[in-house]
This record gives structure tokens, sequence and C-alpha cells, in this order.
DNA sequence: AAATAATCGGTCTTTTTTATCCTTTTTCAA
DNA sequence: TTGAAAAAGGATAAAAAAGACCGATTATTT
């Protein structure tokens, strides 16, 4: 469903979220150990993140990410945005384009209308996770993540 | 969300069994014309289906394949289980493994309980979906199959 | 029987995704 | 001031997905 790129990104902002801080910050090789994610991959994906806005990083020793938004206000939504695409929430089920809800019924793709509902439950589901919800729910405790 | 490969085994298998039958098989190389899907890349594809009892398929002038079942006992799951595999449907949303259900509350992943419920969803359509339907939404017409 | 047309199956190539290597830049601390 | 640690960035490699090629086989038509 999601990629393997954008399952690193959720694991490791989740991960930061819980150990990262502006003063604190939470660096790459750590971070890829702990959550078994190739750390050079890892720092790839993380760059990406601090050119969209969502992290913030600091270079040089005692360096690190830390997010650069309230964890309330960073979404499965907007993660999977950024490294899959829109289209992952937009695109045809069965077709290569936009399923745009054309009015005239004739142009829609035959399983439009019935998987429509399905689909915007996914999109509702995807945009209220976030990162906050996600560390409480584990109650703060981080082994929950090393083991997917 | 499918990869290319399943969304083109979807609509050929609608085509097929709009178009197919015993008697009059419907053929590899018009099927990809028409649906716009590489020739070779969908005969592939169908001989997954042949194998997995899906399709049966006829040598020779005049050949082609048509459906191994009724059209209402072929769903879009069973297609995305042989194409995605079976992992679609259970593999963790965040994580790498399955996501069993596992019933001391640690071992689960911090998105198992609010995910799975959008999961079942997801999991219902696509059993609830198969050929038979999707062509009489259609109204037995094949132009809205050409566009996607 | 021969020619033709079609699937089958294997291999090969291309493209995309995932992963690694290596160098540069920045910052901290001794 | 120098060395180490960390991010950033470019280039390359490996693996997987998507797509193309071709010989072997089989069935129909002539």
């Amino acid at each position: 469903m999601l990629s393997t790129t954008c399952k690193y990104a959720v694991r490791a902002l989740i991960y930061i979220g819980m150990k990262g801080s502006e003063e604190n910050r939470a660096n790459a090789r750590i971070i890829a150990n702990e959550l078994g994610i190739p750390m050079q991959f890892l720092s790839k994906i993380l760059q990406i993140f601090v050119r969209k806005g969502l992290l913030k990083s600091v270079k040089g020793p005692t360096g690190g990410f830390f997010l650069a938004r309230k964890p309330e206000e960073i979404t499965l939504y907007d993660i999977v945005k950024i490294i899959d695409g829109p289209g992952f929430f937009e695109t045809c089920l069965i077709g290569t384009g936009l399923c745009q809800s054309s009015t005239n019924k004739i142009e829609r793709c035959p399983v439009h209308d019935r998987f429509s509902a399905v689909r915007e439950q996914v999109v509702n589901y995807f945009k209220s996770e976030n990162i906050k919800g996600i560390i409480e729910r584990m109650g703060h405790d981080e082994r929950i993540l090393l083991k997917l």
C-alpha cells in the first residue's frame, strides 16, 4: 500500500517526534540503527522533509533533526503526500489518470462510485492520524517502533 | 495504491469478461491495443491467471482467453491477491511484517487499532466488487474502459 | 501437408525504486 | 586550531518492476 520509503519516513518522524527537540537533536545514524533503516537512505529521506519544512536540521557534532512543526500538525496524509505523491489519494483505482468525478456518468470509471466512499474513509483516516496522537498511543515508549 | 501490473490485470479481466467466451475468445493483441497496455507485458499477466485458474486459453488462430469462472466469482480481491500479493491486505501500514493482531497490546504497531477499521472497509470493498457487477454497471459498454 | 496465426515460456532490456559510496560543508569540543 | 561528528549532495550500484524480443509449440486454414 505504502512504499518502503514512505514507511521509513513515517517511523523516522515518529521517532524524531519522541526523541528530538530543538536543544537535543536526533541524529540520522542513531535513528537508522534503532529503526533498522539503511542510514544513507534515511538521510536522503530526512533531507526531503527539511526541504519541505516538516523538519529542521543542525549540522556538526551534537547536530541532528527535530520537528519543524508541532507533532499534532504533522499528519500521515502530509507524509504520504510528500513521499508517495498526491496521486496516492487521487488516482483512479484501476486506471492511470486522475479519477475526476466528472459529472457525466459515462466518463467515469466503472468502480468510481463504489470505491470513492472507501477512498474517503482512507483519506479521512490519514488526515486524522498525526505524530502526536501516535506517540501518545505508544505511551511514549519507543520500543514498539523498533520491531516494525 | 495498486501496482501498474494489477491495474492492467483488472482492466483486462473486465474486458475478457465482456468480449470473451469459450467459443469466441478474446486475444491478447486486441485486448492490449484496445486498453493501451503493452501487449507482451499483458501476455505475461494473462499467463499468470491461466496458471491460477481464473482464465482459460486456447492456442492458434481464433485462439485467445476467456474466463474460467463465472464473472460474479472473480472479485477484485482475488485479482489483487494474485498480482500484488496477499501482503496488500495484511502487511502493517507502517512496518514491513504482518500486522498480526497480537493479543498483547505492547506488541502491536501504534496505528494498528485505528487503521484496522479502515483496512476492513477496503478489504470488504475489494471482496464485494466482482467482474459481473462492474460489467453491469458499465451497461455492457466497453468504451469507458478504453480511456482509463 | 504446408502455410499461417496465435499462445507459451524463457530471456533480455529498460526504468524505477531502494541502497551505498564518497566528498563537501558546517559545527562542536578538546 | 585542529580533529571529529554530523548534515548535504552528487554519483554510482543493486534490486525490483515494467516492458520487449524471440524461438518453440499448437491449432486453424488453405
